[in-house]
DNA sequence: TATAATGGTGCAAACGTGTGCATAAGGCGG
DNA sequence: CCGCCTTATGCACACGTTTGCACCATTATA
């Protein structure tokens, strides 16, 4: 019922030809006769012949595909990411594997050797902190492989490269704007489940107060739990936490990304503190709720698409045997209305003293 | 430099035997006795042996993947489908490609020549509507194919299989909800670029229309302009084109999707037009978004991540040769309160007379 | 005219794996 | 002791393609 599947031996013989001949036609091959080349070619179009990319890549040890790791594709940061890899993949000829981790590192593992099973041509890591086994894993692949945001560590095997963007700068940036609208008493909400980009935002809101004369104490600095590593629940582990860091009396927060400063911003609504006006409130990554949350996000934009797009570059043009160099973009700081100066009037919720703040803190914890 | 890739030829030398027996050993076979499938199974182990799946798929005429096509992986409806896939098709064994038309025929028309070049098991397909060539060439890549929000033709090939949420009762159901808050002038926000998914919600907005006797004029009816195609431009386009309905003088609208109600919600919000008060809304998909703005969106719910298991597991049962039915699943309504009573109270924003509203309507769009 | 150079084509091997069939070794009944 | 059955293994081919090399025919050169 079948029609059978027709090779360049089914187009030889209809061509009276060998199908190396054919082979030689169809890749354009200056070898064959341009008469019998375009005759070929016609035939091959006539038949509807599809070469087989499996036996191509058997013979030619090379798969033109792409393994793409990523902790999550909800996460519209690392939706971004996918879209600009594959956008450039496809321009090149190649297809893209992806691959979802759920941020567990043993199912990454898994995924790493699949991927060398299937014999990619090279490897993207959009995912978690890497161990030893990773490194490992992924250095016996013998592919180069492209981290996105993720700093190279100095003894990673050669063909480790990564695009990352400044997280100390771009949460210094945020947190040096709060400190010149005037705040003083700025938290930090963390996300547990991400270690190192999580650690460098940190540092950088450490370092923005230390330049302030500044030292936070423990209370303004909370951190999601890690255990829900889903990345679906960041706005609502955010939403729980933030609570705490009203009751430490500040009056402005960087969050570790805008899923949190919305889980922040939905615990305000709740608590009747106004934003900005009650307390101010500053994301990272831009995404595109940033925009349409009310108040809109002041936060810290990254160009996510483009980082898909380079990190895709990057593999391509290792293949190619070009030499690249790590790169780390800076980001840039979106002003919206999520932060005002503090204690700002005109608003429709009422200010809260500490007392009450503390009072419906406690109200919803329990 | 690099060590060599071992294959079961090298196993095979090492253990002194033919590289069948080590193929038959690594696979489990009882030909093989337990004392030497477990010797070579130890040696393949500690040499680091990793099954080259492109020459098993040349064997074995399958490559135990399946290619993904969607219009856009920014658009969260379409990520949740993709990471439902993907994890039914990891936990299956099988890997997925994935492709962005960006709704793009032509592009959709070469990414299927590419899955079929290498040679996938099966497609799912969750893009744009199909013409006459798509079908062909889907057809010739003789695989299952399952397709995403799309009912079946009849005339379609026999491998074609489908899994949907009912469009038309999913917006019959939203505008049934507005006709019992009281709203008679009721007005439907489409998207151009999405036929026929467009098309049912349409068909079911009047159904519900109609069967409370109201026949809606043109003007209550707008559909924002089919070329951005991207999906990602889906709420600036709403904001853009929200305005002229309430010149119609709605009191309610039920929007396409819920970034279409994202739109009406900013156009409402440049006009001091409060939502509920002044203008009910409703959304379709139940997005994340959906919640997190101001006032939460009333919307109808998807299982988009369970369609998207769904379809992969349709795949898997077509390729071990089960029967499937093709499935229509039915969307629930989700009430939050961006639906109220029209012409409501206590709201913060001041009601607009119709002259005003039109007004403001001019002032935006010149 | 004989020889070399050139251009076009075919032969056969290779990529790494799976598998039908033949075969060898061992046990057992006649 | 011979033949037969069972069990374990090897041989060889196949999957569809690319490619080095040999070969043939034609033409240019001496």
């Amino acid at each position: 019922m079948h029609p059978p599947r027709i090779s360049i031996k089914d187009i030889a013989h209809a061509a009276g030809v060998s199908h190396s001949t054919v082979s030689r036609a169809l890749a354009g091959s200056s070898l064959i006769s341009a008469e019998t080349r375009e005759r070929i070619q016609a035939l091959a179009e006539q038949m509807g012949y599809i070469p087989d990319a499996v036996a191509q890549s058997l013979q030619t040890r090379s798969t033109r595909t792409v393994g793409l790791v990523v902790t999550s594709i909800a996460d519209p940061f690392f939706a971004a990411i996918v879209e600009g890899a594959e956008e450039t993949a496809i321009a090149a000829g190649m297809s893209v594997f992806i691959n979802v981790s759920h941020n567990d590192p043993e199912a990454e593992l898994a995924l790493i050797e699949t991927l060398h099973r299937r014999r990619v041509d090279g490897i993207i890591l959009a995912a978690s902190r890497l161990g030893m086994r990773h490194t490992q894993a992924l250095a016996r692949v013998q592919v180069p492989v492209v981290m996105v945001n993720r700093q190279p560590d100095e003894h990673d095997p050669a063909d480790f490269h990564s695009i990352a963007v400044d997280d100390r700068g771009g949460a210094r940036l945020a947190v040096e704007y709060l400190l010149s609208l005037g705040h003083r008493r700025i938290g930090y909400l963390g996300m547990g489940n991400r270690f190192e980009s999580n650690r460098s935002r940190l540092e950088g809101y450490r370092a923005a107060l230390a330049g302030a004369g500044i030292q936070p104490p423990d209370a303004w600095i909370q951190t999601c739990p890690a255990e829900d590593a889903s990345g679906r629940g960041d706005v609502a582990a955010a939403e729980t936490v933030f609570p705490a860091l009203l009751a430490a009396g500040v009056t402005a927060v960087f969050c570790y990304n805008d899923q949190a400063a919305v889980g922040g911003l939905l615990a305000c609504r709740k608590l009747r503190v106004g934003v900005p006006e009650g307390c101010s409130l500053a994301g990272f990554d831009d995404i595109d709720l940033a925009r349409y949350v009310e108040p809109p996000l002041t936060t810290v934009h990254q160009p996510r698409r483009e980082m898909g797009r380079q990190a895709m570059q990057m593999v391509l043009d290792l293949l190619a045997g070009k030499r690249v160099e790590n790169r780390v973009l800076s980001p840039t700081l979106v002003i919206r209305s999520s932060a005002g100066k503090p204690g700002e009037a005109n608003c429709p919720l009422p200010l809260l003293s500490a007392e009450e703040k503390t009072f419906r803190f406690m109200e919803m914890t329990e």
